[in-house]
RNA sequence: GGGCGGGUGGCGGAACUGGCAGACGCACAGGACUUAAAAUCCUGACCUCGCAAGAGGGUGUGGGUUCAAGUCCCACCCCGCCCACCA
């Protein structure tokens, strides 16, 4: 029997019990199908602890796209998994004695049930967890594929360090130049990192772009492009004066047309020249200097307010350009890890430059001269814009936008620099001195350096004998069985890479392993990702614009590369759902600001949680928590189970109440109307709210019908029933199960159509302006309202004691309106 | 400093290729039902003036194009996000 009240915790248990039993939405890939293919995609989550409803959006967004797809008839891939490794488990085994597997373990499973309760149509046979060592296997295989490709490479580098905890600490974790746990200041340390040379790949990821556009968002297209950096400009190499065998200092510049102002050059106090060109006389105070700033903190290095510090080298080196000779300064304001890491200085032209040159005394030569007069400014401002050449010989004159080509041509002739591109991307440093990751498969050995281990004996599983303390370096260090391992070259003693990978190499193709994810012979089968690959609509938060997603694109180019996709792009279409916040921060648990999913499914239950996190905002938008605001879904779901009931009820038995404005006829076309607009919503950049108002707008002149429970009633409202499964798929079950509609159950249904032909009205509605305001309107029937000798006259005659005026002018929109233009007598 | 988005009622947000601004919902007010409350149902509401019919104003600000501008063009103001001594 169908109960007086909408009881969503027995209609909602039953509906997922059914799910699961019918195995309603476990992908069956091995079966041949004509049916075309549909991989949704949702970023999987970090198993912190509990889902609140910041997650519950991203998966709500990505059911309702799944299950419309395959009410469309797609066959619908449509995983989740969990993002497991990373330092959260590790804190926890630091300052609880948990072990981080366990922990790890134990949340997943706390939300798996939390994703479970939303009803998620998720294939759960697919799961996995990226700390499964027959995931992390792969990782280590992808890396040693990597290392034989040279895409692998260790060098030292520095690292934020805190003296304190004596760790390594991310980017992430420093805040401010301090250390986020005990507040003291971060300085550099030099260690031996691993780097994945993504750099290669910079201008395939900045080309491909292209691919994307249109299809992901304009801002994260922007932000990868950004991010990349590449710039156009030129090399130009500066022979050091009076040194031997002509050795030289090369610097990047995007203006060589400032070529002939450049009254001095800076080196980074890394440079790998800096120490070995000083003169006696400025080697004590300069090496001072390069150790100073080597212990500064990058964040006070950089900062812009600061002023800027420097010191003389006591060498010389020649412009090639005119052949001055020129000081060479080092200041940490130049930085050691973009273009060459040495830079050639334009005061006049650079703020940077001119600002160094103010403070050290050096000289400023004026080569750009804008064409407006008085912009120039030589002693108080460079002057950063377009000119002509001055002050530059042969090129005096020359426009500077074609001097940069001019210039870039003579360096060439006289073989003294180059056209360069240099981009901003750096390498990818993935090592981290940390245990909860996956163990970087390399072993160190004396003789032969470091060597891979061989893939029979991959995986390099994480030990369980591990002690966590919070200090020095990774955990595996200490564990004794894990270090010591043979060469697996010569057999000598040798010990083991203790660094494990970023977390972020485990996410970089995990889309991938969804396609086939028990095989134990390869990461996935090439045929498989082949069917699957690219995922159709990925949706996913923007801050992941410039990590997660560049680093799978890079990943897949490599994976691409090897054979094993046959693909540019991981990703064809992207959604960047906004964050949700309350009280204007985004939810979190560490903030204690979070929204459990459970309080609002054991509230109201998944059906309004959904229909809520939909209806409140577009998915783009940031959407502010309210509470109140969940009462409205609430009764939206509450009236449509009454209207079951009344539509169930017969003819005249249904309510009575209600003015009873509304035709059948015009119940049909509403009907219609709806269909049209949910699918136009979701087709459209997945407006789920404009179309979850469209149901409510059905469901308002279902309320205001005459005689529900007849034909036209029960046929519009089963409409209503499919168009909302969804967004909530269970109460609507529940009501097609009660009335009696097929197909059952309901997942089984396709998306209803509509006919275009009952769209239209019989009568329509024609404005009336004069002058452009609103004045009247007149009814036509709509065979007429296009039909200009009928419609004018009607509107004239409605405009009869609202205005006088010769109307003689007017201009008719077929179908929509008239304006009548006053003329002046 | 560079890049990318935005500015519409008390609030979230609608408005297809320029054509009735404010759909839908929240909050609010009045009413019905009830001993009462909750729930539900009905009604109202952009602002100003008016008893009303109606008139005038109104989509960040100022200008422009057009019969007609939230929408197109120019200038400006403000907010958000990302990057940033990137040579």
């Amino acid at each position: 029997m169908h109960p007086e009240n909408y009881d969503f915790r027995s209609v909602e248990s039953k509906w997922r019990k059914a799910w699961d039993e019918s195995g309603e939405f476990i992908l069956d890939d091995s079966k041949e199908s004509a049916a075309p293919r549909y991989y949704c995609l949702v970023m999987f989550p970090y198993p912190s602890g509990n889902i609140h409803m910041g997650h519950a959006r991203n998966y709500c967004i990505g059911d309702v796209i799944a299950r419309y797809k395959k009410m469309r008839g797609f066959r619908v891939l449509h995983p989740i998994g969990w993002d497991a490794f990373g330092l959260p488990a590790e804190n926890a085994a630091i300052q609880n004695g948990v072990d981080p597997g366990s922990w790890t373990k134990k949340n997943i499973a706390d939300m798996r049930e939390d994703i479970r309760s939303l009803g998620i149509s998720y294939d759960w046979t697919r799961e996995f967890a990226t700390c499964d060592p027959g995931y992390y296997r792969w990782n280590q295989w992808f890396f040693v594929k990597m290392f034989e490709k040279g895409l692998a490479y260790k060098k030292k580098s520095a690292v934020n360090w805190c003296p304190d905890c004596e760790t390594v600490l991310a980017n992430e974790q420093v805040h401010d130049g301090a250390c986020w746990r005990c507040g003291a200041a971060v300085s550099q340390k030099d260690l031996d990192q691993w780097f994945f040379k993504i750099t290669d790949y910079a201008e395939r990821l900045l080309g491909d772009l292209k691919l994307l556009e249109g299809k992901w968002p304009d801002e994260v297209v922007a932000m990868q492009r950004n991010w990349i950096g590449k710039s156009l400009g030129a090399e130009v190499e500066f022979s050091i004066a009076g040194a031997p065998r002509g050795r030289s200092i090369r610097v990047f510049t995007t203006r060589p047309d400032t070529l002939f102002g450049c009254t001095f050059l800076v080196l980074s106090p890394e440079h790998p020249m800096a120490a070995d060109i000083l003169s006696a006389d400025r080697r004590e105070e300069a090496l001072r200097y390069i150790e100073s700033s080597k212990k500064r903190a990058r964040a006070e290095r950089l900062s812009q307010e600061k002023e800027k510090t420097g010191v003389f080298t006591g060498a010389r080196a020649v412009n090639p350009a005119n052949g001055a000779e020129i000081p060479v300064w080092i200041a940490d304001y130049v930085l050691a890890d973009y273009g060459t890491g040495a830079i050639m200085s334009v005061p006049a032209h650079d703020q940077r430059d001119h600002d160094f040159a103010a403070r050290f005394g050096l000289p400023v030569v004026e080569v750009i001269r804008p064409e407006a007069p008085g912009e120039a400014d030589p002693a108080g401002r460079a002057y950063e814009g377009e000119g002509r050449m001055v002050n530059s010989g042969e090129f005096d004159g020359t426009p500077s936008r074609e001097g940069i080509a001019k210039v870039s041509e003579k360096l060439e002739r006289d073989g003294t620099g180059k056209r360069a591109a240099t981009f901003r991307i750096r390498d990818w440093l993935i090592s981290r001195q940390r245990f909860w990751g996956t163990p970087i498969p390399i072993v160190h050995c004396a003789r032969c350096g470091p060597v891979p281990v061989p893939e029979a004996d991959l995986p390099v599983i994480l030990p369980k004998d591990a002690s966590f303390t919070g200090k020095g370096e990774s955990p595996l260090a200490q564990a004794r069985d894990f270090v010591n391992a043979p060469c697996p070259v010569c057999g000598e003693k040798a010990r083991r890479e203790t660094d494990t990978m970023d977390t972020f190499v485990d996410s970089s193709w995990y889309y991938l392993r969804y396609t086939d994810p028990r095989n134990d012979r390869a990461p996935f089968d090439p045929g498989k990702a082949a069917r699957w690959s690219p995922v159709s609509q990925y949706v996913g938060g923007i801050e992941h614009a410039c990590m997660h997603l560049i680093y799978s694109r890079f990943f897949h180019k490599m994976i691409r590369d090897l054979g094993l996709v046959e693909t540019d792009e991981p990703f064809e279409k992207l959604l960047t759902q906004g964050m949700v916040t309350l009280g204007g921060a985004a939810m979190s648990k560490s903030k204690g600001n979070a929204v459990p999913v459970q309080d609002m499914v054991r509230r109201y239950g998944a059906d309004t949680a959904r229909l809520f996190v939909l209806f409140a905002s577009p998915p783009r938008n940031q959407l502010e928590w309210s509470d109140e605001g969940v009462q409205g879904s609430w009764r939206f779901l509450n009236r449509v189970w009454r209207m079951g009931k009344a539509v169930a009820g017969g003819p005249d038995r249904g309510h009575s109440a209600g003015a009873a404005k509304v035709a059948p006829e015009a119940l049909e076309r509403k009907t219609h109307w709806t269909v049209r607009k949910v699918e136009d919503d979701i087709e459209r950049d997945f407006q789920f709210n404009t179309a979850i108002s469209a149901l409510m707008e059905l469901l308002n002149a279902l309320a205001d019908y005459p005689s529900l429970g007849d034909e036209a009633s029960r046929r519009s409202y089963r409409t209503l029933l499919s168009l909302l499964f969804p967004f909530a798929p269970h109460v609507s079950s529940e009501l097609w199960e009660f009335l009696g509609f097929e197909p059952r159950p309901l997942a089984e249904a396709p998306f209803p159509s509509y006919d275009p032909g009952l769209l239209l009205e019989s009568v329509v509605e024609i404005v009336v302006q004069v002058n452009g305001k609103l004045r009247s309107r007149v009814k036509v029937p709509a065979a007429e309202s296009r039909d200009e000798s009928r419609v004018v006259p009607l509107a004239r005659k409605s405009l009869a004691g609202k205005a006088a005026g010769n109307y003689s002018k007017f201009k008719f929109v077929p179908g929509r309106l008239v304006n009548f233009i006053e003329v002046k007598p």
